[in-house]
DNA sequence: AGAATCATGTAAGGGGTTACATGATTCG
DNA sequence: CGAATCATGTAACCCCTTACATGATTCT
């Protein structure tokens, strides 16, 4: 299975709480999360269409008298399906965790959704697991700029997984305490 | 002005120890960038044909009797001057530090051209105000997912100050030491 | 004999950005 | 009265990836 990237997840997300219309979906993830991406009108709409083609969302046009009609989408079984599958496994590759991982929490959180902590915990194995094979590579490494680029990547995973730690366990412990 | 894509800067760098042919190229950037990026043969024919076309460089072609022939490149002072820039100047942009930041530093090291330590102070700098600016918008912030995703650039930033100053710098002083 | 290397590309598509178009309505 | 908001799009382009094409040569 080809996996999307997160965009298409973050529309999804967004019909979680009930039907919407193409600018109302781009108001919410414009003020909610705004600060880890944004999404142009042009792409939005695009990617509406698309999504609607797949068979995870269906739309249905609602006229108005003073404005412009509205096309409004919904979820359907399976774009449902496939939003929580998503928010339940960590990120794969490095350089979309920043914003699929946050997208994921941003969902879990907002939605009052169970499995905050699995996915932290599952995320950190995976970082763990990436960790230990830079530092494998790192040691066996004579070339002093790849040592440098090691240096590099290990600086970051570790980093996040610090922030995972004292940062996204805390947020998540703070609405949900299922003991 | 606008502003290329590392890749391009890539294939201006593989030239500045001479002319070289595509392929070349790309073996070049594959053994001593491999570990930073990799570029597919279509884009890389795509580019160096683009790159002639703004008088970046030139090229010609040589016949050879047991081999198809080879079109060879060569920088153009155009080319030369406009690559020598970007190599003294930091990242703006913090997604594209980790692949354009590393090129910039091995192609210092590789051409043993002056100017790291520079590169180096005024990237830490550049950085320094990226935290500064996460520092103050972190403390108005009362949302708790908008803290998290602070605290991620946050924690992020941090850590590349400290790989900055911890391996970058005695990276470039292994080779440099200009007083 | 088959695989890897040398050497150059074309074609198609994917995901995203930028710019532009339209037209009413409400707010300052 | 002009600006922002509501609401939907089209067209063009950009960078990159994937897949395919060609054909000789050298290595195993």
């Amino acid at each position: 299975m080809k996996t999307k990237p997160s965009t298409e997840y973050a529309l999804l997300g967004a019909l979680m709480t009930g039907p919407k219309h193409g600018y109302e979906i781009m108001q919410f993830l414009g003020t909610a999360l705004g600060s880890i991406w944004h999404i142009g009108t042009s792409q939005l709409y695009a990617l509406l269409r698309r999504l609607e083609g797949e068979n995870l969302l269906c739309s249905s046009l609602e006229t108005q008298d003073t404005r412009p009609s509205k096309r409004i989408f919904s979820l359907t079984a399976e774009g449902k399906e496939l939003f929580l599958a998503w928010l339940q496994t960590p990120t794969e590759h490095v350089r979309e965790l920043r914003i699929e991982f946050l997208a994921k929490l941003f969902f879990l959180d907002r939605l009052s959704l169970k499995g905050g902590i699995q996915l932290i915990k599952a995320q950190t194995q995976l970082l763990e697991q990436i960790r230990k094979r830079i530092k494998q590579r790192e040691e066996k490494e004579k070339d002093p700029f790849n040592r440098l680029v090691f240096g590099f990547k290990m600086a970051t995973v570790e980093a996040w997984l610090q922030w995972l730690v004292k940062q996204a366990k805390p947020f998540i412990n703070e609405v949900q305490d299922n003991g």
